[in-house]
DNA sequence: AACCTGTCTTGACGTTCGTCTAAGCAGACG
DNA sequence: CGTCTGCTTAGACGAACGTCAAGACAGGTT
Protein backbone atom coordinates (compact mmCIF):
# COMPACT_ATOMS: atom_id res chain seq x y z
CA UNK A 1 0.00 0.00 0.00
CA UNK A 2 3.16 2.14 0.48
CA UNK A 3 3.50 3.00 -3.63
CA UNK A 4 3.08 0.80 -7.17
CA UNK A 5 6.31 0.35 -8.72
CA UNK A 6 5.33 1.62 -11.97
CA UNK A 7 8.17 4.14 -14.70
CA UNK A 8 7.11 7.51 -14.41
CA UNK A 9 4.29 7.68 -11.57
CA UNK A 10 3.00 11.50 -10.59
CA UNK A 11 0.12 10.59 -8.79
CA UNK A 12 0.22 8.92 -6.00
CA UNK A 13 -3.41 8.37 -4.64
CA UNK A 14 -2.59 5.16 -3.12
CA UNK A 15 -1.42 7.30 -0.23
CA UNK A 16 -4.24 9.03 1.00
CA UNK A 17 -7.54 7.82 -1.00
CA UNK A 18 -7.82 3.94 0.17
CA UNK A 19 -10.55 2.43 -1.75
CA UNK A 20 -13.49 5.06 -2.30
CA UNK A 21 -16.77 4.09 -0.80
CA UNK A 22 -19.28 4.89 -3.44
CA UNK A 23 -19.77 8.42 -4.06
CA UNK A 24 -23.66 8.15 -3.48
CA UNK A 25 -23.35 6.20 -0.13
CA UNK A 26 -20.89 8.18 1.71
CA UNK A 27 -19.74 11.96 0.83
CA UNK A 28 -16.40 12.23 -0.84
CA UNK A 29 -14.11 14.17 1.23
CA UNK A 30 -11.71 16.71 0.19
CA UNK A 31 -8.71 14.59 -0.50
CA UNK A 32 -10.11 12.04 -1.96
CA UNK A 33 -11.78 14.25 -4.53
CA UNK A 34 -8.32 16.03 -5.24
CA UNK A 35 -6.84 12.82 -5.66
CA UNK A 36 -9.57 11.41 -8.13
CA UNK A 37 -10.59 14.70 -9.91
CA UNK A 38 -7.75 14.67 -12.66
CA UNK A 39 -8.50 11.48 -13.56
CA UNK A 40 -12.15 12.16 -14.54
CA UNK A 41 -11.24 15.59 -15.63
CA UNK A 42 -8.56 13.54 -18.42
CA UNK A 43 -11.36 11.33 -19.22
CA UNK A 44 -13.30 14.23 -20.10
CA UNK A 45 -12.42 14.58 -23.72
CA UNK A 46 -13.63 12.68 -26.16
CA UNK A 47 -10.54 12.05 -27.83
CA UNK A 48 -8.56 10.78 -24.82
CA UNK A 49 -11.98 8.27 -24.14
CA UNK A 50 -11.63 7.00 -27.00
CA UNK A 51 -8.01 6.65 -26.32
CA UNK A 52 -8.42 4.71 -23.21
CA UNK A 53 -10.99 2.66 -24.45
CA UNK A 54 -8.68 1.38 -27.54
CA UNK A 55 -6.04 1.09 -25.19
CA UNK A 56 -7.65 -0.86 -22.65
CA UNK A 57 -9.58 -2.97 -25.15
CA UNK A 58 -6.63 -3.46 -27.45
CA UNK A 59 -5.54 -7.28 -27.96
CA UNK A 60 -2.82 -8.72 -25.72
CA UNK A 61 -3.32 -5.35 -22.79
CA UNK A 62 -1.60 -2.77 -24.94
CA UNK A 63 -2.14 -0.55 -28.00
CA UNK A 64 0.89 1.13 -30.24
CA UNK A 65 1.07 4.65 -30.46
CA UNK A 66 1.11 4.02 -34.32
CA UNK A 67 -2.10 2.03 -33.98
CA UNK A 68 -3.65 5.17 -31.82
CA UNK A 69 -3.02 8.02 -34.15
CA UNK A 70 -4.49 7.04 -37.48
CA UNK A 71 -7.64 6.53 -35.77
CA UNK A 72 -8.30 10.55 -35.81
CA UNK A 73 -8.16 13.72 -37.43
CA UNK A 74 -5.57 15.09 -35.10
CA UNK A 75 -1.75 15.20 -35.95
CA UNK A 76 0.66 13.23 -34.51
CA UNK A 77 2.16 15.84 -31.37
CA UNK A 78 -1.59 16.30 -30.62
CA UNK A 79 -2.21 12.69 -29.76
CA UNK A 80 0.80 12.53 -27.84
CA UNK A 81 0.04 15.82 -25.68
CA UNK A 82 -3.51 13.78 -24.78
CA UNK A 83 -1.46 10.06 -23.87
CA UNK A 84 0.89 12.20 -22.03
CA UNK A 85 -2.51 13.95 -20.16
CA UNK A 86 -4.07 10.16 -19.34
CA UNK A 87 -0.08 9.29 -18.09
CA UNK A 88 0.21 12.00 -15.97
CA UNK A 89 -3.20 11.19 -14.63
CA UNK A 90 -2.52 7.18 -13.78
CA UNK A 91 -4.89 5.77 -16.74
CA UNK A 92 -2.40 4.28 -18.33
CA UNK A 93 1.44 3.23 -18.72
CA UNK A 94 3.93 3.80 -21.26
CA UNK A 95 6.66 1.38 -22.85
CA UNK A 96 8.86 2.04 -25.55
CA UNK A 97 10.18 -1.48 -27.21
CA UNK A 98 12.32 -1.31 -29.96
CA UNK A 99 10.85 1.65 -32.23
CA UNK A 100 7.29 1.54 -31.16
CA UNK A 101 6.43 2.92 -27.44
CA UNK A 102 3.31 0.70 -26.54
CA UNK A 103 0.84 1.95 -24.14
CA UNK A 104 -1.40 -0.62 -21.10
CA UNK A 105 -4.10 0.41 -19.27
CA UNK A 106 -3.69 1.01 -15.37
CA UNK A 107 -6.74 -1.70 -14.20
CA UNK A 108 -6.83 -0.57 -10.58
CA UNK A 109 -8.01 3.18 -11.04
CA UNK A 110 -10.17 2.52 -13.70
CA UNK A 111 -11.69 0.34 -10.89
CA UNK A 112 -11.40 3.23 -8.29
CA UNK A 113 -13.30 5.27 -10.40
CA UNK A 114 -15.94 2.80 -11.07
CA UNK A 115 -16.41 2.00 -7.70
CA UNK A 116 -16.89 5.57 -6.75
CA UNK A 117 -19.41 5.78 -9.49
CA UNK A 118 -21.18 2.63 -8.18
CA UNK A 119 -24.82 3.42 -7.32
CA UNK A 120 -26.86 0.76 -5.84
CA UNK A 121 -29.82 -0.93 -8.49
CA UNK A 122 -32.68 0.30 -6.21
CA UNK A 123 -35.67 -0.11 -8.77
CA UNK A 124 -37.16 3.25 -6.88
CA UNK A 125 -37.13 6.56 -8.84
CA UNK B 1 -11.90 20.16 -26.79
CA UNK B 2 -12.05 18.76 -30.16
CA UNK B 3 -13.64 19.92 -33.21
CA UNK B 4 -17.02 19.87 -31.62
CA UNK B 5 -18.84 23.78 -31.56
CA UNK B 6 -22.07 22.17 -31.05
CA UNK B 7 -24.36 23.62 -28.50
CA UNK B 8 -24.52 20.75 -26.66
CA UNK B 9 -28.18 21.79 -25.11
CA UNK B 10 -29.00 18.16 -23.21
CA UNK B 11 -28.07 14.75 -23.25
CA UNK B 12 -30.66 12.39 -24.06
CA UNK B 13 -28.74 9.50 -23.34
CA UNK B 14 -30.15 10.26 -19.64
CA UNK B 15 -34.00 8.57 -20.26
CA UNK B 16 -32.98 5.14 -20.77
CA UNK B 17 -30.42 4.40 -22.86
CA UNK B 18 -28.92 0.56 -23.08
CA UNK B 19 -26.28 0.80 -21.12
CA UNK B 20 -23.01 0.69 -22.85
CA UNK B 21 -20.53 -1.83 -22.74
CA UNK B 22 -17.24 -1.29 -20.54
CA UNK B 23 -14.54 0.72 -21.93
CA UNK B 24 -12.32 -2.40 -22.09
CA UNK B 25 -14.45 -4.85 -23.31
CA UNK B 26 -15.08 -2.76 -26.95
CA UNK B 27 -13.53 0.07 -28.31
CA UNK B 28 -16.33 3.48 -27.37
CA UNK B 29 -17.50 4.61 -30.65
CA UNK B 30 -17.18 8.78 -31.35
CA UNK B 31 -20.45 9.67 -30.55
CA UNK B 32 -20.49 7.52 -27.28
CA UNK B 33 -17.68 8.98 -26.37
CA UNK B 34 -18.98 12.67 -27.22
CA UNK B 35 -21.89 12.13 -25.50
CA UNK B 36 -20.25 10.88 -22.45
CA UNK B 37 -17.16 12.76 -21.81
CA UNK B 38 -18.96 15.95 -20.66
CA UNK B 39 -20.14 13.97 -17.89
CA UNK B 40 -17.01 12.91 -17.13
CA UNK B 41 -15.15 16.49 -17.40
CA UNK B 42 -18.07 17.71 -15.24
CA UNK B 43 -17.05 15.40 -12.64
CA UNK B 44 -13.19 16.05 -13.41
CA UNK B 45 -13.33 19.34 -10.85
CA UNK B 46 -12.77 18.66 -7.22
CA UNK B 47 -15.16 21.26 -5.46
CA UNK B 48 -17.96 19.04 -8.31
CA UNK B 49 -17.19 15.90 -7.49
CA UNK B 50 -17.51 16.64 -3.60
CA UNK B 51 -20.83 18.44 -4.81
CA UNK B 52 -22.02 15.33 -6.90
CA UNK B 53 -21.05 12.87 -3.79
CA UNK B 54 -22.65 15.49 -0.86
CA UNK B 55 -26.20 15.74 -3.49
CA UNK B 56 -25.62 11.74 -4.02
CA UNK B 57 -25.56 10.95 -0.44
CA UNK B 58 -27.58 13.46 1.00
CA UNK B 59 -30.65 11.90 3.11
CA UNK B 60 -33.78 11.81 1.37
CA UNK B 61 -31.47 11.91 -2.00
CA UNK B 62 -31.97 15.58 -2.22
CA UNK B 63 -29.56 18.51 -1.08
CA UNK B 64 -30.48 22.24 -0.55
CA UNK B 65 -28.04 24.87 -2.10
CA UNK B 66 -27.98 26.74 1.55
CA UNK B 67 -26.50 23.52 2.80
CA UNK B 68 -23.91 23.00 0.42
CA UNK B 69 -22.26 26.72 -0.03
CA UNK B 70 -20.81 27.07 3.49
CA UNK B 71 -19.03 23.39 3.17
CA UNK B 72 -16.69 25.51 0.30
CA UNK B 73 -14.62 28.19 0.74
CA UNK B 74 -16.00 30.24 -2.30
CA UNK B 75 -19.00 32.36 -3.36
CA UNK B 76 -22.39 31.88 -3.83
CA UNK B 77 -22.01 32.42 -7.45
CA UNK B 78 -19.15 29.82 -7.92
CA UNK B 79 -21.34 26.81 -6.56
CA UNK B 80 -24.00 27.92 -8.46
CA UNK B 81 -22.23 27.86 -11.75
CA UNK B 82 -20.62 24.57 -10.58
CA UNK B 83 -24.25 22.86 -10.16
CA UNK B 84 -25.30 24.01 -13.27
CA UNK B 85 -22.31 22.52 -14.93
CA UNK B 86 -23.64 19.06 -13.20
CA UNK B 87 -26.86 20.01 -14.06
CA UNK B 88 -26.43 20.88 -17.88
CA UNK B 89 -24.03 17.48 -17.59
CA UNK B 90 -27.47 15.59 -16.70
CA UNK B 91 -25.83 13.91 -13.31
CA UNK B 92 -28.06 16.06 -11.14
CA UNK B 93 -31.93 17.78 -11.47
CA UNK B 94 -32.57 20.72 -9.92
CA UNK B 95 -35.84 22.08 -8.28
CA UNK B 96 -37.62 24.93 -6.40
CA UNK B 97 -39.19 24.57 -3.22
CA UNK B 98 -40.55 27.71 -1.86
CA UNK B 99 -37.25 29.54 -0.45
CA UNK B 100 -34.84 27.05 -1.16
CA UNK B 101 -33.63 25.24 -4.06
CA UNK B 102 -33.35 21.30 -3.70
CA UNK B 103 -30.41 19.18 -6.03
CA UNK B 104 -30.96 15.71 -6.26
CA UNK B 105 -28.37 13.12 -8.35
CA UNK B 106 -29.50 11.42 -11.57
CA UNK B 107 -27.99 7.56 -10.80
CA UNK B 108 -29.28 6.75 -14.69
CA UNK B 109 -25.83 8.64 -15.73
CA UNK B 110 -23.96 7.81 -13.09
CA UNK B 111 -24.39 3.86 -13.43
CA UNK B 112 -23.45 4.61 -17.38
CA UNK B 113 -20.54 5.65 -16.38
CA UNK B 114 -19.86 3.26 -13.97
CA UNK B 115 -20.58 0.32 -16.27
CA UNK B 116 -18.35 2.38 -18.73
CA UNK B 117 -15.21 1.86 -16.76
CA UNK B 118 -15.73 -1.67 -15.23
CA UNK B 119 -12.93 -3.83 -15.34
CA UNK B 120 -13.25 -7.67 -15.07
CA UNK B 121 -11.69 -8.46 -11.49
CA UNK B 122 -9.77 -10.83 -13.53
CA UNK B 123 -7.84 -8.74 -15.51
CA UNK B 124 -4.48 -9.38 -14.79
CA UNK B 125 -1.94 -6.86 -13.47
C1' DA C 1 -47.44 47.39 -0.68
C1' DA C 2 -42.37 47.42 0.50
C1' DC C 3 -38.69 44.89 2.25
C1' DC C 4 -35.62 41.06 3.04
C1' DT C 5 -33.48 36.60 2.11
C1' DG C 6 -31.88 33.11 -0.92
C1' DT C 7 -30.44 31.82 -5.51
C1' DC C 8 -29.27 32.60 -10.25
C1' DT C 9 -27.36 35.41 -14.12
C1' DT C 10 -24.18 38.72 -16.15
C1' DG C 11 -19.84 40.64 -17.24
C1' DA C 12 -15.11 40.61 -16.38
C1' DC C 13 -10.55 38.85 -15.15
C1' DG C 14 -6.56 35.61 -15.21
C1' DT C 15 -5.54 30.73 -15.87
C1' DT C 16 -5.78 26.39 -18.11
C1' DC C 17 -6.83 23.56 -22.17
C1' DG C 18 -6.67 21.74 -27.06
C1' DT C 19 -4.54 22.29 -31.16
C1' DC C 20 -1.04 23.37 -34.35
C1' DT C 21 3.89 23.98 -36.41
C1' DA C 22 8.68 23.43 -35.71
C1' DA C 23 12.38 21.41 -33.48
C1' DG C 24 14.56 17.64 -30.57
C1' DC C 25 15.57 12.50 -29.27
C1' DA C 26 15.79 7.62 -29.70
C1' DG C 27 16.31 3.41 -32.46
C1' DA C 28 16.75 1.02 -36.86
C1' DC C 29 18.97 0.44 -41.22
C1' DG C 30 21.79 1.38 -45.31
C1' DC D 1 28.89 6.89 -39.95
C1' DG D 2 24.70 9.26 -41.87
C1' DT D 3 19.97 9.27 -42.49
C1' DC D 4 15.39 7.89 -42.02
C1' DT D 5 11.18 6.91 -39.28
C1' DG D 6 8.48 7.19 -34.91
C1' DC D 7 7.40 9.69 -30.88
C1' DT D 8 7.94 13.48 -27.73
C1' DT D 9 8.94 18.25 -26.35
C1' DA D 10 8.75 23.42 -26.93
C1' DG D 11 6.45 27.50 -28.14
C1' DA D 12 2.35 29.93 -29.65
C1' DC D 13 -2.46 31.04 -30.18
C1' DG D 14 -7.54 30.99 -29.69
C1' DA D 15 -11.17 28.96 -26.88
C1' DA D 16 -12.94 27.40 -22.66
C1' DC D 17 -12.72 27.25 -17.64
C1' DG D 18 -12.88 28.87 -12.58
C1' DT D 19 -13.49 32.62 -9.95
C1' DC D 20 -15.40 36.89 -8.31
C1' DA D 21 -18.28 41.36 -7.75
C1' DA D 22 -22.44 43.38 -9.04
C1' DG D 23 -27.00 43.13 -10.51
C1' DA D 24 -31.53 40.53 -11.35
C1' DC D 25 -35.14 37.45 -10.09
C1' DA D 26 -38.31 34.55 -7.00
C1' DG D 27 -40.57 33.88 -2.79
C1' DG D 28 -41.65 34.84 1.93
C1' DT D 29 -42.40 38.42 5.73
C1' DT D 30 -43.87 42.59 7.74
Amino acid sequence: MSKQAAPLPRLDLTADAPCCPPLAQRRVPAGTAAALAPAFKALGDPVRLQLMSMIASADGGEACVCDLTPAFDLTGPTISHHLKTLREAGLVDAERRGTWVYYRARPALLRQLAALLTVEPTAAS
